[in-house]
DNA sequence: TGAACATATGAGCATCTCTTCAGACGAGCA
DNA sequence: TGCTCGTCTGAAGAGATGCTCATATGTTCA
């Protein structure tokens, strides 16, 4: 039964969160909005993306990760020296990264070193530094 | 004047954040932190760029650039049917958004339609979407 | 001209995040 | 074997963030 718009607005108040393709949604092109609603990627896709994102959305982690895109590989304390940050703050950095996969760490003695290890992440910031018109210098991975 | 790493530790606890290149600053190898940190884009670059990240770490954005992506234009109550989120939230988004001149709108009686408006944004959602097997048929802009 | 529509905006609240500081832990050294 | 080194981890505090709700604003309609 097709709803009226005026109709559609009182049975969803515009505050209310609600399912695609909900009938009583309001809405002003249906087709237009079951094809975007179709194209999107899943939920946990966009959730894994945004998370993803969200690793290159503070400053502090981009330099680090930028570091270590121009450095290859390198251990806390050059990584720290290299951004201008403390060793704390790059070891849990670095801890964060590690936990979504996005560096990799060997043990050499005492030393820890560690190296890019997401190729996704790489590519989207190769994209973004060329954007901004810095070019990375990225090094051939081991 | 070389100093030892020893003196170097105590000339500079951990948790203090230091310039690149002070050599009061602990570091194991100098030649190439001096490298990696001329490498590095400018602290502005750098805020900029994790700034434009971070527009694309929430998963309610995402799915608002996302949709708009697909869509081309699209009004708010449209974005926010297909997105499944309520008009509020999506017109918030769309203000940070167009702050941010990643979206432009246009007027059209009481509607407000709105479209990508950057480029960058653009290309880094494309990769990101084709990475996880989910290529964009993104419209060619008007 | 008042009401309805579509959208925008601000405040409040709950939650999240980042940095610092302090301490823990494993490896190496004298 | 105790000390130092390099790194890691947790807690605390300050600040940031996103959503809902309520209200404001401009446009359209009867």
């Amino acid at each position: 039964m097709s709803i009226s718009s005026d109709e559609q607005r009182k049975a969803a108040p515009a505050s209310r969160p609600h399912a695609p393709g909900d009938c009583a949604v309001r809405m002003v092109d249906r087709e237009k909005v079951d094809m975007v609603a179709a194209a999107l990627p899943d939920e946990d896709v966009i959730g894994d993306l945004a998370q993803m994102f969200g690793l290159l959305a503070d400053p502090g982690r981009l330099k680090v990760i930028t570091a270590l895109l121009e450095g290859g590989e390198m251990c806390v304390c050059d990584i720290a020296a290299a951004c201008g940050s403390s060793e704390s703050a790059v070891s849990h950095t670095l801890r964060l990264l590690r936990a979504h996969r996005v560096v990799r760490s060997r043990r050499g003695g005492r030393m820890a070193y560690y190296r890019l290890d997401d190729s996704h992440v790489r590519m989207l910031l190769d994209l973004a530094l060329a954007h901004v018109g810095h070019p990375a210098q990225a090094q051939a991975s081991a």
